[in-house]
RNA sequence: GCGUCUGUGGCUCAAUGGAUAGAGCAACGGACUUCGGAUCCGUAGGUUGGGGGUUCGAGUCCCUCCAGGCGCACCA
């Protein structure tokens, strides 16, 4: 709807002669009433070059636009707005069109549908996921479902850093409990993870192996150790992600790139283009080169091999073994240090920057009682993400994360998210949703019978209309969403329907109405009923036909 | 100090450079003997952190100052 009245106004630019690259119009919602469905901006922007008054050109452009039917009328408003009546009509017979071709209606049409991989969560197997991983899940799962159901071939990828010094630690953690539990007094590391769940794990191994492990060589025993907790909280992450409705296509482990020599071979390729260098004893990779503030080191004086050097070598599996289009990270905000070597580094490797999308999101306040709850990994001072979802619910969770702009810094105050879940802005979306289904159930009890046609000349109520717009405007939401990479969008779409069904719901009845009535009212449930369930299709969170 | 995100009613947040800055929560007052009251309608609440600038037009863009979060390793 939106785009035809952009192509009207196209076609306007083309009667003036003048290439509508030249004028960045817009198309815009007047938010009262009197100024109509649509308004446009074009009149002031051409004034300069037309070198004419704006009101002047917005009344020709008005006599211009007046020959179309879609419009009751046309008007125009200092300092030079133009803007459009649309009739009932053209939007009910929006409304028949989605009922017609569901969800489809929304596909936005892509110029070419891309391979993008999103790569998102990626938590060191250290412990427990927290409140911020969910955060990123969410958004992340999010972005993958809005992705998909453009059009595009997505994959989703979980990366695990398994190689570095945090799970040895974890390892060392894991063999020190065991050996406190089998009776040696041995002092704790003061950077080791002090978790209870180490300690589970330690139990366990003591079941699996009693004392046998004290006999080994000490690597070979934290090399087990490490394996263990790694594989025992892997899978408690997975079984949260789970949960939560998050899933992967592929987990690709930091090992593996070691073991296949590719991250000594990018550092090769590099250093053929001489971005690298050899300072103090360590490896130096020349990122200034390419955008950054300082030279990062690559492989250390101790011979260990950085987490940047198996990053970029990662990204180079990315875009050049695997041939993503575009690849999306999502990272907690506290990793934004890193996008700009990151960036340097894709340069470095001849990559257009432009396909590597850094979505950072920002940190996660966990309040409990209005007080900040810390969340050190290693001290396990934190709200597990189970916890949180047993507390308020996936749903609720879900839709907390994904309602607001990931650059936003989220308060999420357990107590209170806890007391207010009845008002919930989740519960309003999925009241309305409930709402229409319950509707079709009596009809469907009461054996009404429903025209096949769809009459739109029988809806003339204000509140009908108003549910129309909202639910044709969600394909604005779902464009947004898209090119934004943000789904608080659809959150926002989803919350504009609800609001519209449930003032129509109070002002009129559909059961009970004049036959011709009810069945287009019916029709018109039926296209509110198909956006929202597409809407919390693309945020995971469940449609519920009774509440 | 440098970088970055944020600053909008009491609280949590919206507003693709557009017209009279909007919702929800909290407060107060109302609404169905028929489809679910987890709803709806109304009242009250604001110098968009301060100051400059850009332009037809700034909460939005630029500069500067203030406040807060997060980063600034041969850590991961």
């Amino acid at each position: 709807m939106r785009g035809t009245i952009e192509q009207l106004v196209k076609q306007f630019l083309v009667s003036l002669k003048i290439k509508d690259a030249d004028v960045n119009f817009t198309i815009e919602y007047p938010k009262i009433d009197r100024f109509g469905d649509y308004s446009t901006n074009v009149a002031m922007l051409l004034s300069k070059i037309l070198k004419k008054l704006p009101m002047e050109i917005a009344e020709s452009a008005k006599v211009f636009f007046e020959d179309s039917d879609l419009f009751e009328k046309v008007d125009t408003a200092n300092p030079g707005f133009i803007n459009f009546f649309v009739k009932d009509t053209v939007f009910f017979e929006q409304i028949k069109k989605i009922v017609e071709i569901r969800e489809n209606y929304f596909k936005p049409s892509l110029a070419k549908p891309k391979k993008i991989q999103v790569e998102f969560v990626s938590a060191n197997p250290t412990g427990p996921l927290h409140i911020g991983h969910g955060r990123g899940a969410a958004i992340g799962d999010c972005i993958a479902r809005i992705l998909s159901f453009c059009g595009h071939s997505v994959e989703r990828e979980y990366y695990i850093n398994d190689a570095g010094f945090q799970m040895k630690m974890l390892g060392i953690s894991t063999f020190i409990r065991y050996k406190q539990l089998l009776g040696i007094d041995e002092p704790f590391p003061e950077n080791g993870y002090q978790g209870e769940y180490i300690t589970h794990i330690a139990e366990d191994m003591i079941t699996e192996y009693g004392d046998m492990l004290l006999k080994k060589p000490e690597d070979e025993t934290i090399g087990i150790c490490t394996k263990k907790a790694g594989d025992v909280i892997m899978s408690g992450i997975l079984e949260s992600l789970g949960k939560f409705r998050v899933s992967f296509d592929k987990f690709f482990k930091e090992k593996q790139l070691f073991d296949s020599k590719f991250v000594q071979d990018t550092i090769e390729l590099l250093s053929n283009k001489s971005y690298i260098y050899k300072k103090d004893g360590a490896v130096w990779f020349k990122t200034t080169a390419f955008g950054d503030d300082k030279d990062r080191v690559i492989r250390k004086s101790d011979g260990a091999y950085t987490y940047f050097a198996s990053d970029v070598a990662y990204h180079r599996d990315k875009f050049l073994r695997r041939q993503f289009d575009d690849v999306i990270d999502v990272w907690g905000a506290d990793h934004h240090g890193y996008v700009n070597r990151m960036k340097s580094a894709i340069r470095a490797l001849g990559i257009d920057e432009d396909r590597l999308h850094i979505v950072l999101v920002q940190i996660v306040n966990l309040l409990r009682s209005g007080k900040k709850v810390s969340m050190s990994t290693r001290k396990a001072e934190y709200v597990e993400l189970d916890d949180v979802l047993n507390e308020v619910g996936v749903d609720a969770a879900r839709f907390m994360f994904v309602s607001r702009s990931v650059d936003s810094h989220l308060d999420f105050d357990l107590d209170l998210v806890k007391r207010q879940s009845n008002d919930n802005p989740v519960f309003y979306a999925q009241y309305a949703y409930a709402r229409i289904m319950n509707i079709f159930k009596n009809i469907k009890e009461q054996g009404i019978n429903i025209d096949s046609e769809f009459k739109m000349d029988r809806l003339k109520e204000k509140k009908e209309v108003n549910l129309a717009k909202s639910i044709i405007k969600f394909k604005d939401s779902i464009n947004a969403a898209h090119n934004d990479l943000e789904p608080y969008h659809i959150v926002k779409g989803i919350l504009d329907i609800s609001e519209k069904l449930h003032q129509f719901y109070n002002k009129h009845r559909v059961i009970g109405s004049e036959p011709s009535i009810l069945s287009a009212r019916v029709f018109l449930l039926k296209a509110a009923q198909i956006t929202l369930r597409l809407g919390f299709d693309l945020i995971g969170v469940e449609a519920k036909n009774k509440m």
